[in-house]
DNA sequence: GGCACGTTACTCGGATAAGTTATGTCCGAGTGCAATCGG
DNA sequence: CCGATTGCACTCGGACATAACTTATCCGAGTAACGTGCC
């Protein structure tokens, strides 16, 4: 049960995007950059958080992406379920049905199996911790130097 | 971000085993049957559940596992601790102190990374909600017709 | 009849292959800027 | 000198290889029961 990198890339990114406010959208050939990421793969990654509103891409010169929306609307599990799907991490495969140990007794299956209802309580609880933080209170909560570094860098390479 | 099936299969085993509290062991050949599992993989994913201490394994004839602890002592994290691994899914790799918009700020890395910490604090509460179920929570889920059926099943085999 | 021994069948345990997902790379479509040419 | 046009460089988007992990299988080591022979 490994979680994807793409989910710590796309969530450093958007603090840079929310980090520089302009209007200008960002490329991620800059993105890749500022964290010594192999850009294309960065790309393909950003990609879905674009399908999901989270982003929204530029094409053309001068082009790239930015916050579709204010930081303080945009969750952290909205990046997570963009990026790693929606899906649950636990699939119930209904083994309790099959084999020989469980035949002719559908009448209580009506009721979902109980290993099933305790992870799925597991993750919801994993998704409210997520849902509860915004792209702004990680902004909130990051030590001030590093957006103004980010910034000057993003700057001296723009002008 | 999937997890294994082998955590499903183990969780329902060891609730069988707990339904058949009979002091003789079960073998995995017998646990397959009774899900319809492939009996091989099946006993490779029992075995991290015996080296973590949660079943013991009896060697030779008349062999198999048993549940090393009551099973008010055995709770879901445990196994799935046990199948999937204690590592976090998420894994910080730093890339704030990566690149060019970051460097020369050694200081402020001395905090953890605010994304780190939401994630860190996500998965303790799904930990939290998976340590506070054990298998005989689950055992008193059931309806009532399950392990019955279970164990007459097992009875017609070994007797 | 009771006991010791050898054989046998059955179990777990770890080492060894195939399939699937995540990772990494590539090329094509589209867009805006800029230089150039004409008026 | 000003404007329209044409070419170009840069961007995203999705299709194509590679690597890692999950899934599946196999064989060897060990153990307990059972049958057999002996006392």
């Amino acid at each position: 049960m490994l979680m994807g990198e793409g989910v710590e890339w796309g969530l450093h990114c958007c603090l840079v995007l929310a980090w520089l406010d302009d209007r200008a959208p960002i490329a991620t050939g800059r993105l890749a950059e500022i964290f010594e990421l192999p850009p294309e793969y960065l790309k393909k990654r950003l990609q879905p958080l674009v399908r999901e509103g989270i982003l929204e891409s530029t094409p053309g010169a001068r082009g790239g992406y930015r916050l579709a929306r204010a930081p303080e609307r945009v969750t952290v599990l909205d990046v997570v379920a963009a990026i790693e799907g929606r899906e649950d991490a636990f699939r119930c495969t209904e083994i309790r049905q099959r084999g020989s140990g469980a035949s002719a007794a559908a009448a209580e299956f009506a009721e979902p199996c109980g290993i099933a209802k305790v992870m799925r309580r597991a993750e919801m609880a994993w998704r409210r911790e997520l849902a509860a933080r915004t792209i702004a209170d990680l902004m909130a909560e990051t030590p001030a130097g590093a957006p103004s570094r980010v910034r000057r860098f993003h700057e001296r390479l723009t002008t």
